[in-house]
Order: C-alpha cells, then structure tokens, then sequence
DNA sequence: TGTACATCAGTGAACGCGCGTTCACTGATGTAC
DNA sequence: TGTACATCAGTGAACGCGCGTTCACTGATGTAC
C-alpha cells in the first residue's frame, strides 16, 4: 500500500474518484461528470474506475452520497441544536449557501431522479430528511410538525434553486442571506402564532385569527 | 405554403422543431434534447435546423420559452385572479402540478443557468415572475410584499423539485395536492397575523384583511 | 526466510455510438419584367 | 400570362469528438508452505 506517489496499485482508488470528481464538479461549475473525465483526474485509465463501481451511475451515487453527508455536516455546525426561530434561519442560510457555494454538487444531488438508486445514496438522503424533520421537530414543538418541517424544507430548496438557477439575484450573499432569513422568519411566524394561540389562550386579542391554523385542530375550549 | 404533408419546404420549421422537442421531453422523460433528436424528431436534416437556431442552447431556450408561457397559463386557468388564501393554494397546487406533469420540460425550464440566454427565453422568465409577484400583490395587500411574494415562491417551486427528485412521495397525486396547500396555508397564516400585528389598531374584526382569511374562517362566536 | 502461485488492481487498445456543427449542394418559392 | 432569376429552406455526407464500456493483458501484492 503506497502511501505517497502513484504506484500501480493506488491504494484507495476508490474514494481517490469520488475525491476526483469532487473536484471536477467544483472546478468546472458544471454537473456533467463523465467517467473518463474522473478517470482522467484521478490519473488512471478509463476502465479503472469499473473495478470499483459497476457503472457511471454509481460513481455518481458516491458522490451524491458525499454530498449529502457535506450538507448535513454543514447545517449542524450552522447551528447543532436549532430552536428559536433564528437558529431555524441560520440554518436555512446554510443550505442556500451550500448551494451556492456547490452548484454543480448540488445540482448532482438534487437535479435528477433518484430511483433505483444505489442504497448508499439512499441512506444519505435518507439522512437529510430526518435531520430536517428533527430540527423541525424542536422547532415546531406544537402544530402539524410533517406539515411545517415539510414546508420549511421545500421553502429553502427552492430559495436555494432559484438562486442557482438566477430567478433571484444571488450576486451579493449578504443580499441572499437576508431574504433567506426573511422568508425563514414568514414562514416561522405562522407556528410560532399557532403556538401563541395553542399555550395561551386567555389573549382576548384576535382570537379568531386563529382561523389561520393550517390543520385547524379544535384544541378549544 | 404546403399546409398538408412534408414537402421540401416544411413550412414552419421553426416552430415544428420546438413542438417536435416538446414531445420527446414529454415521452422520454428525460431532459436531454439532442438537437439531431429533435430534427429526426420533426422529420428533417439535422442540419435543418440551423436555418432557425443558431446552435442547440437557442433551441433550448425557445423550447423553455414555451415552457413558461404554457405554466403562466395553467396557473392563470387554476385562478384567474386568486387573492383568498384558497386561491393562492390551488395556484400553488397547479404550479407543482405542472412539474409533475412535465418533468422534463420543467426541468429545461429551471434546472440549469439561465445566463446569456436568449431574450425570448429572458422575457417569458420575467413574464412568469411578474406573474407571481402580482399574486402576491393582491394576496398580501400588507406587509412586505416582495418577501412574500419570493417565499411563496420558493415555497412552491421547492415542493415541485423536491416532488420531482422523489425527495417526497409523489405517487398519489391527491396527496401531493394536499401537501402543498397545507404548506401554503401554513405560510399565508404568517403574512395574516403579521398584518394583524402591524394594523394592530384596535381590531375588532380584521375586516380590512379581507384578502387574507384562510378557509376555517369565522370558526368564532 | 525464501519461493510458488493465486488474486487483486491496474493498463491500454479497441468497440460502436450519438453528438454538434460545417459545407457544398439543390429543390421550391416568389418576384420582376 | 409566361419566363428568368434570386433567394430561401431544405438535403446529406462528412468532420472530429468524447463518451461508456469490454477485453485480454500485466504488474504488484499477499499468502501457503
């Protein structure tokens, strides 16, 4: 196993490709890998990368995987534990800027179907949800938690694809920070004032606006 | 001007190239357009269509172009001019409808940058935009307008994507529907007790909000 | 410790493919007289 | 109304390219004795 310099056996060509098109993908901006062109980076022949995965699709699984375990990686250290509704927003201001930091990787992640896909991929993917669900699930202690985590997920998907796709103005990254935080805090208002509405209900203010609830619950007395 | 049947001279090619490359992003699924594709498609040279496009991005963005009008469309036909949060969800529900109808076409539509496009492509972009801010307009007549309007927006196109990357179960149609009007609900309720807040007079029926009631309304005595 | 050998992880040539684009061409159309 | 001719909108062969994948191969590694 040679540690340092490219012998004829590489040692661990394996994550040496994903690491290649990692590269590639942030290099070039662009989200078509080819597995020659990862090959190519990686420095060996066209048919190395076939000893380790069966086929172009899986070496692109790998690499999504990856992706999705960076995003994770990146929304905790955001915040670790997120509950109030700027720690909701800090959060959500890491996934669009992982986004826009990555595009291509994102796009690799998020731009194509996902079926039959490799059960690694899967499990990553897998990860993002429930990371989402569960920060949804401190966030929204009360109220339709799937509902509000669901929503909150979509919303920042969609900040995040339309920034890269340049429906928004993603020049300036205060400016994107600053709408995502906006749009967070819209959407968290809602819960919050269900929350309001749920604890508190001698607030002879408004009361009927509780009309807005989303799944209206009759929680009333 | 043959009106029946493939002369020599098609007629209007032109716009027989983005109906043909309609189709295939409607059968295939997939959405990679290969220009030689669309004109074996159309029944022609591939070279044939260089007499209208440029190259293959030209194409593309005109067939993008179509895209927008035709998703401006349904959603004008879900609700010429929806200002109760119910309205604003059916758009919604159409919205996502459309990328789950035509994925491929959505996806030319978003998925890729959009830079030094065509103006045609440009211009119906905008067109789609316009669109959906002046829904917000009448939707929130208070408020910060334009942030709602980019949530809302965000909001739907994230449910379309994360739908279309099967990041949420789209097999039932009916389910999906019901998602995305709960989500949009959930949003809405923000902009509503937000605009109750800041009207904040001393209310005794929001009667001036009247736009912005969700469904379970008067559920008071 | 040294040798024989199986296995592993690469090589590099070759395959067939579809692509975008170009070019010289030609058939059809429309216009001027 | 008929003819000459310019222009328009196609054809089809050809270009070079990079791709995914296969195959027989070979150098390096590790294991058994």
């Amino acid at each position: 196993m040679t540690k340092t310099g490219a012998a004829y056996h590489h040692g661990d060509l394996r994550a040496a490709l994903v690491r290649a098109a990692l590269e590639l993908l942030e290099e070039s901006g662009a989200s078509e890998l080819s597995l020659r062109g990862v090959a190519r980076r990686a420095g060996v022949a066209p048919s190395a990368p076939y000893r380790h995965y069966p086929d172009r699709d899986a070496l692109l699984s790998a690499v999504a995987a990856v992706g999705y375990r960076e995003l994770t990686e990146k929304l905790a250290t955001a915040h670790p534990s997120p509950s109030t509704p700027d720690d909701l927003a800090a959060v959500a201001v890491a996934y669009v800027e992982f986004a826009r930091q990555r595009p291509a990787l994102f796009r690799v992640m998020f731009g194509g179907p996902c079926d039959r896909d490799s059960s690694e991929r899967a499990a990553a993917t897998a990860a993002v949800s429930a990371y989402v669900g569960a920060i949804a699930e401190r966030a929204f202690p009360q109220g339709d938690k799937e509902a509000l985590s669901t929503a909150i997920w979509a919303l920042v998907h969609g900040l995040a694809f339309l920034h890269l796709d340049g429906k928004l103005d993603s020049s300036d990254p205060s400016g994107v920070a600053s709408r995502v935080r906006t749009s967070v805090h819209a959407l968290i208002a809602a819960s919050a004032s269900l929350a309001a509405f749920a604890d508190a209900e001698p607030m002879g203010r408004q009361s009927e606006d509780g009309s807005l609830r989303s799944s209206p619950r009759p929680r009333n007395p």
